[in-house]
RNA sequence: GCCCGAGUGGCGGAAUUGGUAUACGCGUUCGACUUAAAAUCGAAUGAGGAAACUCAUAUGGGUUCAAGUCCCAUCUCGGGCACCA
């Protein structure tokens, strides 16, 4: 051969990984044995869609088979795992529109995907490929939800939530993208439910305190961290004129509990009913109506302040005035006790609404002097004033002096308020992991036993929801029922009731907060993740993504730390370092998109006879692997011409002499950088010091040993090539 | 509005701990090979200048023997949060 031919050589070698199962893990018994470190590197599993790989997947599989590549060089003891994320509203569509089942679809798009990865020539151990629709799977994702649910963390609760329309199912508010579905774009809509949801905020602190010390980008833990958003406060308690009911509100800031000079409740605030008086009733019932009619858009965009007077009047506990109550909707419900404490002199909103209605201001807080503010009011600290007793005191102590005092007479106390709230799972679709519930004849929930595992999802005509809003699993009327043994409170006898099951289906994040500890031992019958293995092999020392900084990334360390409260994981987080890649985006800086007609797609790139390794090195020299970059249909030939000049090296050039000098250093002096630039995640200048190599050696002459130190170092990145040269 | 990032040739980018700015690649130009083209190989390529040299890392200041890197201010772009009490 005097030609570099990439096809020939890549199906070559793919084979023979493929018979020699190469990238299988080491056994437990051998790791251990071997004395040699573990590495458990991911990727963010794909959802195997109907178009095939593109060249964002290409990038995120490179990173993971770079560094894996490297660390088997470094004889560790290496688990590179590989799976589908497979349920979802695409495959659902489709078979709507369609009719072919998601089952079917789904199996297509796997064959499609496994068989496009593996001529990248993937590093992977396909002996534990798993995928989250396969009911050997989903029966574990279930027994999670079990757990969960012994434990009072998965619980149903009526509530408004966000309802997508378009797709006909509710919501979690991390898939709500500025009042518009994640999936479809659709508006959603709020919409009374009875749901199922995750309490993940029971973990809220520990999930908020533990985001410091993790070695993932600062991004992602900012992101995570303004989700969470605790703040604290002090929540303090009104009485209300000639009433008994009292309002409590939430304050971060007590210390200007003097300046309070009216109340603002939201539109659903349930006291409202009873604070409305013979004039007022009409007026505000309006104003409920309206504000329930306005998209989440609506109310975004239109930051110009409404409200209305209830009535009402409650008293300021610090100065015994007699305080207006009013109704807006700048209050959300949703948040604190949906009741605020408006202190116009030191809130903008506040005062916006204070000067619109005419309401009163009073100033609690002096102005240093030498500030230079030229704000309506003042929000930062200094000393009291108008304050009663607290007059003089540094408003940072007030606030712990106010809390105390309220405390002291019972109408306040210390409080933490938190912006996330729990995790709505239910989804209104047929094509998702089954909820393992079923309801008796009198409505009361029974979990599926352990041993009735998995809940199969029935075979259906017809995939489109009901018009009731269920999904159309509602429709397989065989499934629905269910015989579960329930034993009589009063008796303790037990006997057989037929049942109906639950037809909302689990969020597919829910399938996904598990996978990790799943590739461990994807083939267990008896566990979801046997103990010896995720003992060894976890947690992930490597996980490589570019998307969900806050629902998946946030949900697998909320289930982390379950499970390890349950003794069932020996670790508290899942993900030790996290790479977050940047996107490739359409020569023009434009995101590839079908509808713009501007995708690259990676197969043709390969079979255009570039080859995968050169479009594996490609991706890696594009830039910094955690930054946005434009694909280049011009430098990618740069890069075919370095791989062909490799070749050439090695089959065209006749072999230098071995001399001491100056090969050995260059060859020292490209290891140490690749080496280094791999260790610090630096791809794109590892592959920029091969090239220097490389044009080194063409001046100096290449021997035998240097030929062999460059294949090596290639190796991560075109290993087909770098196996050929080294054979 | 608040909180993070980032601004370096014609382009993507490099400079890891304050120490030769512009590695590597693309593009461009010239040369070799060829009847020719492609491919390949070699050379040049921040700006100005014949050269010595001067000026250049968004802008303006500062610290330092030394600044792309540290500090202050301003501008621009990107991202996140956003009526969260």
């Amino acid at each position: 051969m005097d030609r570099y031919d990439p096809k020939t050589i890549e199906e070559t070698w793919q084979k023979i990984w493929q018979e020699q199962e190469t990238f299988k893990a080491p056994s437990l018994k051998t790791a251990k044995d071997n004395h040699q470190a573990k590495m458990f590197l991911a990727e963010m599993f794909p959802y195997p869609s109907g178009a095939g790989l593109h060249v964002g997947h290409v990038r995120n599989f490179t990173i993971v088979d770079v560094l894996t590549r490297f660390y088997m060089q470094q004889e560790m003891n290496v688990l590179r795992p590989f799976g589908y994320d497979t349920f979802g509203l695409p495959a659902e569509n489709y078979a709507i529109k369609t009719g072919i089942s998601p089952q079917s679809a789904t199996e297509t798009n796997i064959n499609n995907f496994r068989r496009q990865a593996k001529r990248l020539g993937l590093a992977i151990d396909w002996s534990r490929e798993i995928n989250t629709s396969n009911p050997e799977y989903y029966r574990w994702t279930q027994w999670c939800f079990l757990q969960l649910y012994k434990k009072g963390l998965a619980y149903r609760k009526e509530s408004y939530q966000w309802w997508c329309p378009e797709d006909q199912t509710v919501l979690a508010n991390e898939q709500v993208e500025n009042g518009r579905c994640w999936r479809c774009g659709h508006e959603v809509e709020k919409k009374k439910m009875k749901q199922w949801f995750f309490k993940i905020t029971e973990y809220a602190d520990e999930l908020l305190d533990e985001v410091d010390a993790l070695d993932w980008p600062e991004k992602i833990k900012t992101m995570q961290k303004n989700w969470i958003g605790r703040s604290k406060g002090a929540e303090i308690i009104f009485e209300i004129e000639d009433k008994k009911d009292t309002i409590k509100v939430f304050t971060t800031r007590p210390d200007t509990i003097f300046g309070v000079t009216f109340l603002v409740l939201a539109p659903e605030h349930p006291l409202i009913k009873d604070l409305v008086t013979e004039k007022t009733r009409e007026a505000v019932e309006r104003y409920q109506k309206e504000t329930t009619k306005k998209s989440e858009i609506e109310r975004q965009e239109n930051k110009e302040k409404t409200g209305v007077f209830t009535g009402s009047y409650a008293i300021n506990p610090a100065t015994g005035e007699k305080i207006p109550i009013w109704v807006s909707d700048y209050v959300l419900m949703g948040y604190g006790e949906g009741a605020i404490m408006a202190v116009p002199a030191h809130d903008d909103s506040d005062y916006e609404f204070a000067e619109k209605f005419d309401l009163p201001i009073k100033t609690v807080i002096e102005k240093p002097e030498d500030l230079d503010d030229n704000g309506h009011c003042y929000h930062g600290e200094g000393k009291l004033i108008n304050s009663g007793q607290f007059d003089g005191t540094d408003s940072y102590d007030a606030r712990e002096q106010v809390v105390a005092w309220l405390e002291e007479q019972g109408i306040g106390k210390e409080k933490i308020t938190y912006r996330m709230r729990d995790w709505l799972i239910s989804r209104q679709r047929y094509w998702g992991c089954p909820i393992p519930i079923a309801y008796d004849k009198d409505g009361n929930e029974h979990p599926i036993p352990e041993d009735q595992l998995p809940v199969i999802i029935p075979e259906v005509e017809d995939y489109k929801p009901d018009h009731t809003g269920r999904s159309a699993l509602a429709k397989a009327e065989d499934w629905l029922k269910v015989d579960i043994e329930v034993t009589d409170k009063k008796t303790g006898e037990k006997h057989i009731e037929t049942m109906a099951r639950e037809t909302d289906t689990l969020d597919g994040y829910a399938c996904s907060s598990w996978y990790l500890w799943r590739y461990v031992s994807p083939h267990d019958d008896n566990y979801a993740w046997s103990p010896d293995a995720i003992k060894y092999w976890a947690p992930t020392d490597i996980y490589v993504g570019g998307d969900h900084a806050v629902a998946h990334l946030l949900y697998i360390r909320f289930w982390c730390k379950f499970f390890a409260d349950q003794g069932l994981l020996p670790f508290r987080e899942p993900v030790k370092t996290l790479l977050y890649n940047g996107y490739i985006n359409a020569p023009d800086g434009k995101k590839m998109s079908k509808s713009k007609g501007n995708v690259i797609d990676p197969l043709d790139v390969i079979d255009s006879g570039y080859g995968a390794d050169t479009l594996r090195t490609y991706e890696m020299f594009i830039g910094p692997y955690d930054q946005d970059a434009a694909w280049d249909t011009k430098a990618i030939g740069g890069v075919y011409r370095f791989l062909n000049r490799c070749w050439s090296l090695c089959y065209n050039t006749p072999v230098a002499q071995e001399g001491t000098s100056p090969n050995s250093s260059l060859r020292n002096k490209a290891t140490k950088k690749v080496t280094e630039d791999l260790h610090r995640r630096s791809f794109n200048t590892a592959v920029a010091a091969l090239m220097e190599y490389v044009n080194e050696l063409y001046k100096s002459g290449a021997s035998h040993e240097d030929i062999t130190t460059l294949a090596k170092l290639l190796k991560p990145f075109a290993p087909h090539l770098a196996c050929e040269m080294l054979e």
